[in-house]
DNA sequence: CACACGTCGTAGACCGATCTACAAGAGGTG
DNA sequence: CACCTCTTGTAGATCGGTCTACGACGTGTG
């Protein structure tokens, strides 16, 4: 067996006991601290070893450090999020940090609640993916402890940043579309609620340059923006709607992979196919390489952010206090689900003509 | 803003003073224990407010409970896990438990690492999804704190279990390829490395009733178990393989949706459809589902097996000690990825002659 | 030989809560 | 009016570590 099994209650004072020193003798051991004779470390490691004792966490928190990372997050179900949580645990690996996760319920104060879950629990930082929660609420919590946000495009002093280059990651998904010929593209992005004003938030980017390359393009006038949840199930919906309507688009830029899949599966449902319907979507989810989805969209390199997040916490704890904010290049992936559009007849095509 | 800012450290003291009441009055309030006045609660209710005062739960874990709960997960990549954790927190979303989830490091000793770091923090108990820690080294934990399993068939008294009836599911699956015709079925399963010896996890268990179900029909010298990594690039190349083989099976049966998107993949890399070769997999994850993908597989309902085992523990948490083992019924869901086989020419035809 | 110094180990305060035991005061009863 | 009971609040020990201050014990130096 690879690890002792772990042994009711054996506290410092028994291997204190055990090993024949004090308490705080023990202490330096465990910390290797300065001051410990080869001799005793050996006594007292041997007595460690023997009664299976692990310092408590807790009883450490309240002086010094918890050597626990939290790491705040939003919905499991979208698969971008799990890539973000592997990087930081890669990251986290070698170091004495352990990372535990904080799902925000959201049934509850979106964010907030979990990160005070976190900070009630003492850890020594935070990394989190509330793009909503206020950033004067953040200062004050990264007055407290080091934090690290992933996903914000503020710029604060007082926390360090993770973000992907949203402005570029759109702008190609945009110049692709445009370049392959579509006009009537529409925009699917999550119910305005959801995007803070002018938090600067991603999704709240990437409708925005959506919105700037269609005026560029003079295609002002076909401007057009869904919203709906997140998640495949609600996307599905607003998107069979969509097509369901006599000029329906001929592309859609979801603001993310998952209602992108549920747009796809609308296409389908509509017995259509990328051929008619264009889609594409940001994040690049493990899924949309799969040849039944293959899904044009935009790699963020979650793994990376998730990586550079721990490190930049680590560092953080480690004393810096200068901020550092971190952009990832973001990277278009064509795939099939993206393709010119086809001529279409009768009200569409008269419609066309009448404006130009 | 729904929360107040997080205030360096107001502790009990600081209220207590601003109350003008004694420590342990205050800490009367906020556990809302007996003979506290109505008045003296408002007034230290106030206190609390005004301060911004948030217990530590490190000092609380010295001597009570954390109010925490531990969940051990190994990767969240694969879709399925992520289902447990919504469960599980939906289920404790009332209760005033707090989720904390440990990913298990790949990298480090298996699932005992992550369990250990969270009964270093004191939780009040723990849901592991671990199939390969020792049955003894559980019931030591057992002793100390509060365990629910998921996914382990061992009926222990020490802990309870949640597990699907993989006898079941798996029994669906043969039949329902078996009924469409075919004869030559490998399954695919984890490496033997991944499986402990009869340790009864989910996978060794599918594997048993692929055996026997080919056995019972008279099918025992087609039996073809194919090793592959989880995930689904490793499984990919394996059935890749697999399919270049001159004569390929002509259904796989994959232990788990993963890997059998894998099989997928590598059918429509080998220019194949599921009309050439069936896959079928197991968990039924929400990508399943999708038209470009449709999945034939076993729904698990893995958010209610969360849920369960959210709702066991809360018991155990309570004073239950006697164990409870659920067992979730799984359900076959037939989708397009499996079809009656197509007759082949050649050598498998001429095979087949020779054996009958 | 007295003194300073470096090394090694210990005593005890301290962190922030909980919880037991007890005291003070209010109200009821014979 | 003494006595009992019930309610309400407090003092102080306690949990398991960390950390500072200090003492004891060689060793080297003038």
């Amino acid at each position: 067996m690879a690890v002792k099994p772990p042994t009711g209650s054996v506290t410092i004072e028994d291997v204190a006991r055990e090993a024949g020193v004090s308490r705080a003798a023990v202490s330096k051991v465990i910390r290797n601290a300065y001051g410990v004779s080869p001799a005793m470390k050996a006594r007292v490691s041997e007595a460690i070893e023997k009664l299976g004792y692990r310092p408590s966490v807790s009883a450490r928190g309240m002086r010094g450090a918890t050597f626990t990372v939290g790491f705040e997050i939003p919905e499991l179900s979208n698969p971008f999020f799990p890539k973000l949580l592997a990087g930081a645990t890669a990251a986290m690996s070698g170091s004495p940090y352990q990372l535990i996760i904080a799902p925000a319920d959201p049934a509850h104060a979106e964010g907030y609640r979990a990160i005070q879950a976190l900070v009630d629990r003492q850890v020594d930082g935070v990394i989190a993916v509330s793009p909503l929660v206020d950033p004067e609420w953040l200062e004050a919590l990264a007055a407290t402890v080091p934090v690290v946000m992933i996903g914000r495009h503020d710029r604060s002093v007082a926390y360090d940043t993770v973000v992907g280059d949203d402005e570029a990651g759109a702008g190609q998904v945009m110049r692709h579309l445009l370049d392959l010929g579509h006009k009537d593209i529409v925009h699917l992005t999550p119910a305005a609620g959801m995007i803070g004003v002018d938090s600067g938030v991603p999704q709240a980017i990437r409708l925005d340059v959506y919105r700037r390359a269609m005026q560029d393009a003079d295609l002002g006038d076909r401007i057009r923006v869904v919203r709906t949840g997140n998640g495949e199930s609600e996307s599905r919906r607003a998107a069979l709607q969509l097509l369901a309507e006599p000029d329906r688009p001929t592309a859609v830029f979801a603001a993310h992979d998952e209602p992108a899949l549920g747009v796809l599966h609308a296409v389908a449902d509509a017995g259509l196919t990328p051929a008619e319907v264009s889609v594409a979507g940001y994040d690049d989810i493990e899924i949309a390489a799969h040849p039944g989805i293959s899904l044009t969209t935009v790699n963020q390199d979650g793994e990376r952010m998730g990586r550079l997040a721990a490190e930049l916490l680590l560092e953080r704890i480690a004393g810096r206090s200068a901020p550092r904010h971190e952009v990832v290049r973001p990277e278009l992936v064509v795939r099939t689900s993206t393709r010119p559009p086809r001529p279409r007849g009768g009200a569409a095509r008269l419609r066309a003509l009448g404006r130009t």
